[in-house]
DNA sequence: GTCTATACTGAGATAGAC
DNA sequence: GTCTATCTCAGTATAGAC
């Protein structure tokens, strides 16, 4: 294969290189884009997946309905779109983590981190308030893949806790992981932030507490 | 007051004297009315609220659509006379427990029982998979009646409990409480069940003793 | 690509005959 | 009270002008 076989590098930047220079329409149409993503989030953390509608997401952004779809092509993949989004930037922060911490205080860590960000605004990670949506995203490929690969670095953890003795011996991994997952769509949240009577902070000390260490004395 | 000024006692039975004799008609009413309710819970643990239609509902049962609003003035009725029969099941089923046994004991029969009940083809205790539903009950009387209730006995049982030593001394009780609640909803369930790799009394196992004595070891 | 206007559908609820 | 047939409306998605 001779070098001129290869595109112009202006039109395959690599990975890693810095992005090629973009049009004032392109980044007009990817601000538009991550504000769509943006207000579909609050929106979707606020009243959940069926009771938004793409009416909603319109007003919040302040853009025509219509125009929604040129950017996603349903209800669907727009909500699926936050969810990878979401998936993503939670793999991001458990890798953030320093590797030298034991792997039950880098669990512990990204429970606390999960629940500061949906005490913050944000979507829980399984959209378990919507059976509709969930079965919708189990056939969406690109959810899957950020899904499982969330999942894979969690099993790793799990799996060294494990080897150092730090979880119950008779819980399985399976039950570690979704519970996990579960602990951030917990609706004990919304409760005790409605309540009143504990800031966001004693909150998640709480969730996080009674997770790892149980109610029982 | 004279004798005579009662109606006839065929037609005022006191609250505790056994039922009226009813007529056919009545019964075969009431034998629907608990048809629909059944059909109702079964449909509400299998595809939550927002995806059960009327028409699920009376295809279930067997009955012309129309025939619903008979019994139940619309689809939130229909859902709160499900959610109130359980709540108030749930405290019978709390009542029945033998009082010698230790509070914190108690409790965790009460998860216990409640997580066989939904293994079994339940509907959770909270509504948390539809925020409309949700909302709904609150403005619903008997429903939060029936709510405030069961709540009062749980919490008088996590203050023997907390009396005795058996809960973790920083936990509030609402905190407490609500995570009871939550265990009752909790999606882990359904993920344990469709793996298939462990059976109903382990699943109940592992999430009653994570939730009483958390991960860590 | 964005707008306005509209087609289409699913589903809750009601009307009227029996 | 139960049925069949229908109304109504919300909400997703699309058409067509600019």
């Amino acid at each position: 294969m001779t070098a001129a076989s290869y595109p112009a590098p202006e039109l395959t930047p690599a990975v890693n290189l810095p992005a090629p220079r973009k049009s004032f329409r392109e980044t007009q149409f990817e601000l538009r884009q991550e504000a769509i993503l943006d207000a579909t989030n609050r929106l979707l953390a606020g009243k959940g997946y069926e009771a938004m509608s793409m009416d909603d997401i319109a007003t919040e952004v302040g853009v025509a309905k219509g125009s929604l779809y040129k950017h996603f092509e349903s209800k669907e993949a727009l909500a699926a779109a936050v969810m990878i989004r979401l998936l993503d930037q939670t793999a991001a922060a458990l890798a953030a983590l320093p590797a030298e911490r034991p792997a039950i205080e880098r669990l512990e860590a990204l429970l606390r981190w999960t629940l500061a960000q949906r005490l913050g605004g944000g979507v829980p990670h399984l959209p378990s308030t919507s059976p509709a949506l969930q079965q919708a995203l189990l056939g969406n490929r690109r959810y899957m893949d950020s899904l499982f690969a969330l999942s894979d670095d969690i099993g790793a953890l799990i799996g060294q806790a494990r080897a150092a003795g730090h979880l119950r011996a008779h819980l399985r991994d399976e039950f570690v992981l979704y519970t996990l997952y579960a602990r951030t769509c917990d609706p004990t949240l919304e409760f005790l932030k409605a309540t009143g009577a504990m800031t966001d902070a004693e909150i998640v000390e709480q969730m996080v507490s009674g997770c790892f260490r149980g109610l029982s004395a």
